[in-house]
DNA sequence: TCTTTTATGTACCAATCGGAACAGAAATAG
DNA sequence: CTATTTCTGTTCCGATTGGTACATAAAAGA
C-alpha cells in the first residue's frame, strides 16, 4: 500500500475516542463542531476530510464505542448458560456506566433519545444500534432454549427485551448520578425476574 | 381581581399542552422557539410575556406534564399495599408511554438526558424531577415497612430506585418503538423482583 | 528536482439560533 | 372621552450553527 500525499498528523482512533467522550457527555445535538474539533485537537477541514461531516463522525464514534466500551457484551454472550449471560451482562453493564474517569451512563442512550426532525436519522441510528444489541441476546437465549438450557416455555426475545430495558434504565439512573452500589443492588434485584437454573 | 390591560388571547394551559408535545417529541435542545410558537400558535413576544423564555417555558411544560400526564403516580401511591403500588405504577406507566396519539415514551426522559454545558440546568431540572418521583415512592415504601406491610428487611429507597430504573428503561424502549404488549410483559417480569405478599 | 496528492490552518459563508425593540391594538379605570 | 396597562405582530439583533474556499505544507513517485 503505497501512501500518497501528506500523511495525516493525528490518529483516527484517538480522535474518535475524544469524540466519544464529548458526544457521551453532551449528546449529538448538544455537541458543536467546535466542541468536537477542540476535543480532537484538529482543525475543522481535517475532521471533514477524515470523517465526512458531523453526523458521520458521530456514527463512527458510536461504532467505536460499541466495539471498545461495550466489549463486555461479547464476554457475556460467551457465558455457558443463559443465566450466566444475564448475570455477566448486568454486572459488567453497571460497571461500565459508572466507570470513574468516564461520563456516567451510556453513549447509546445519552447520545440522543430525541431530537429535531432534521436529526431524526441520528436518533434512529442509535435506536437501531440498541436493537442490534438486544437481538444478539435474543439469539443467544434462543440457542439456550434450543439446547435445553432454558425452558421451552420461555420467550427468547422477551428475555432479551427485559434485559435491554433494565440496562437502559440503569444508564438513565447512572447519568442522573446514581452510585455504582445503588445500581448493583438494582441489577441484582432485576435478576430475580430472570429464569434461574 | 380587576383585570387590567389587554387580555391574553390564548389559554396558558392549552399552550403548555402544545409545548409538552413538541418538547416530548424533540427534546429541549431539538426544539426551537419557532417550533414552540408554531405549536402554540402564538407570537414570540406573547410567549416571552407569558413564560419568560425558552427554559422557563420548558420547566412550566414539564410541571404541567407531571400533573396531567403522570397523575397515575398519585393513584398508584394511594394503593393500600406496597405490592399494589408497584403493580399499579408499572401497569399505568406502560400505558402512559404507549398511549396512541401521544409521543411514545416520557417527557422527563426524552426531554433531555444530556446536553451542552450551557443547557446543563435543563438536564439537572429533569434529573431532579425524576428523583422527586422516586422519592415519593421511597416514602410510600418506608411507610409500608413501618406499617408491617413490607418486611423490615427491605430497603424502601432501593425498591423505589428499582421501580424508577424499570420505568426509565421502559420509556427508552417505548421511544424506540416497543409495543405496549412487549412492555407489558417486561413490566410483568420486572415485578418478579418486587417483594410479593 | 518537479509533479502529484493529500492534509492543514485561516478565514469565510449563508442559515439559524434565542432574544428584544417597537409600534399598534384591546381591554379597564377614571 | 382620556389615560393606563398589557398583549399582539412585525422586524430586527448579535451570536452561533454546520459546512466550505483557498492557499500552503508535507509527503511519495517520476
Amino acid at each position: 500500500m503505497a501512501e500518497r500525499g501528506r500523511p495525516r498528523e493525528f490518529a483516527l482512533d484517538e480522535a474518535l475516542d475524544r469524540a466519544i467522550e464529548v458526544f457521551w457527555r453532551q449528546g449529538y445535538e448538544g455537541t458543536t463542531l467546535d466542541d468536537i474539533t477542540a476535543a480532537m485537537k484538529i482543525s475543522r477541514p481535517s475532521l471533514y476530510a477524515a470523517f465526512g461531516n458531523k453526523e458521520e463522525t458521530f456514527k463512527r464514534a458510536v461504532g467505536r464505542y460499541a466495539v471498545v466500551d461495550m466489549a463486555y457484551i461479547d464476554d457475556a454472550i460467551a457465558e455457558p448458560t443463559a443465566r450466566l449471560v444475564a448475570e455477566h451482562y448486568l454486572r459488567s453493564n453497571v460497571r461500565a456506566i459508572t466507570e470513574p474517569g468516564k461520563p456516567a451512563g451510556c453513549l447509546s442512550i445519552q447520545g440522543g433519545l430525541s431530537g429535531s426532525p432534521e436529526h431524526h436519522r441520528v436518533v434512529s441510528f442509535l435506536n437501531e444500534s440498541r436493537r442490534g444489541g438486544e437481538a444478539r441476546f435474543a439469539a443467544r437465549f434462543q440457542r439456550a432454549i434450543d439446547d435445553g438450557d432454558l425452558s421451552a416455555s420461555e420467550n427468547a426475545a422477551e428475555l432479551a427485551k427485559y434485559l435491554a430495558t433494565v440496562t437502559a434504565g440503569l444508564a438513565v439512573q447512572a447519568s442522573g448520578g446514581a452510585s455504582r452500589a445503588d445500581l448493583e443492588s438494582v441489577a441484582h434485584r432485576a435478576l430475580l425476574g430472570f429464569p434461574a437454573p
